[in-house]
DNA sequence: CCGGTCACCTGTCGT
DNA sequence: CACGACAGGTGACCG
């Protein structure tokens, strides 16, 4: 069994883009900035994970020459620094170095989700997090239904990639803010919080807008 | 079949740390550095030679400033540049650039040893030789023995790596000379060759001591 | 574009 | 059990 896993607060809050996270009793303004449901790849011996473009480019640092290093907060105040980078060959950006201990800390699976949040008066004071994936459905049999292991953690998957666009609690698991779901399109919108005017993007749609489906 | 391998003598030399080479009917002095087992990695696509830090640091010259050239002799005469540095990483020195067009021309595979001399009466004279790993013995079949071709090179590694203390001739392939074994002790010994009194290093037992008995 | 090279990275194993 | 060594990898770069 896990202990104490995310920065969720206890109870949904309120908006989309501002929340509390409680790090040793101390209260901070937290902006997520977006997730990203773990693919077995993520999660497995490549070491690192795939950020989607459109976030890397939206929230990460554009690194001048390439390979950086992001470091991240988690909820026990762990500092979790990773080798940023993008890699040329698959036009894409990853976490490399650090990241495989991340996975192994948290004990991370594929399908489940990590959270990406950063502070809301110091956008350069990043957060980690995660939460576990939605607990198995007695699942949709597919074809038939006589693969067993090798199929269970890609069905989670799946299941979670294309989640409803509006869920709260969710088997006593889940518990993320995600409202206005504006697929493809970034809105930003105002907002005042800790007496501070905010203009926010909100573009907290899930990472994989065309899902996971790598496998034939 | 191979023609004409390695640097030894026909007839088992007298002493462990010094014999002749044949080389174009001159003879050489040589002095035994060490040898190594290939590992698949030493023959593979990674296109390096991991040298035993050991033996690194025992022989071959200390790089200021890292990166240098080394070039050995074979039994032919010919002359084999390699790339020779220190990867900070992995804290191993390595043979890079020329080994994979060594590994070709003499068509060595996972298991093969290669053996590295040098010339008595001068250091920086070295020499680079090969044999073929041992014979496949009709191996001792693991629970059950199903496994077959995948086994295979491994198997041979394997057995390869903790071949007893004492060999001369094997299956007509290896007439190494090892006598003295002392693992994990470095013995001096004072030998007279070509009427020149000389002190020698004599930890010339197998370059992987612990084995790469990595498998379960 | 492709193969070789280079400088990294990490899991595993033995000590 | 922490740590060194290293086998087996990676992407970037260059010719």
């Amino acid at each position: 069994m896990e202990t104490s896993p995310t920065f969720h607060h206890p109870q949904p809050p309120s908006s989309t883009v501002g929340f509390n996270l409680n790090i040793h009793n101390q209260h901070f303004p937290i902006q997520h900035m977006f997730e990203k449901p773990l693919t077995p790849s993520d999660v497995g011996k490549l070491n690192r994970l795939v950020i989607p473009k459109q976030h890397a480019e939206n929230y990460f640092p554009t690194d001048q020459h390439n390979a950086s290093l992001l470091t991240f907060e988690d909820d026990s105040g762990k500092l979790w620094p990773f080798r940023y980078s993008y890699w040329n060959s698959s036009q894409s950006y990853v976490l490399t170095k650090g990241w495989s201990r991340y996975v192994k800390d948290k004990r991370l699976d594929a399908g489940d989700v990590v959270l990406f949040h950063r502070h809301v008066l110091d956008s350069d004071r990043m957060f980690i997090g995660w939460r576990r994936r939605a607990a198995e459905v007695a699942a949709q049999p597919l074809h038939g239904g006589a693969q067993v292991s090798e199929w269970s953690t890609r069905v989670f998957y799946d299941a979670q990639a294309n989640y409803p666009s509006q869920h709260l609690t969710h088997a006593g698991e889940r518990y993320e803010m995600v409202d206005s779901y504006q697929r493809g399109a970034i809105a930003t919108r105002r907002l005042r919080l800790f007496g501070v005017n905010l203009e926010c993007l909100d573009d907290s749609e899930p990472s994989t807008p065309n899902g996971p489906s790598q496998g034939g």
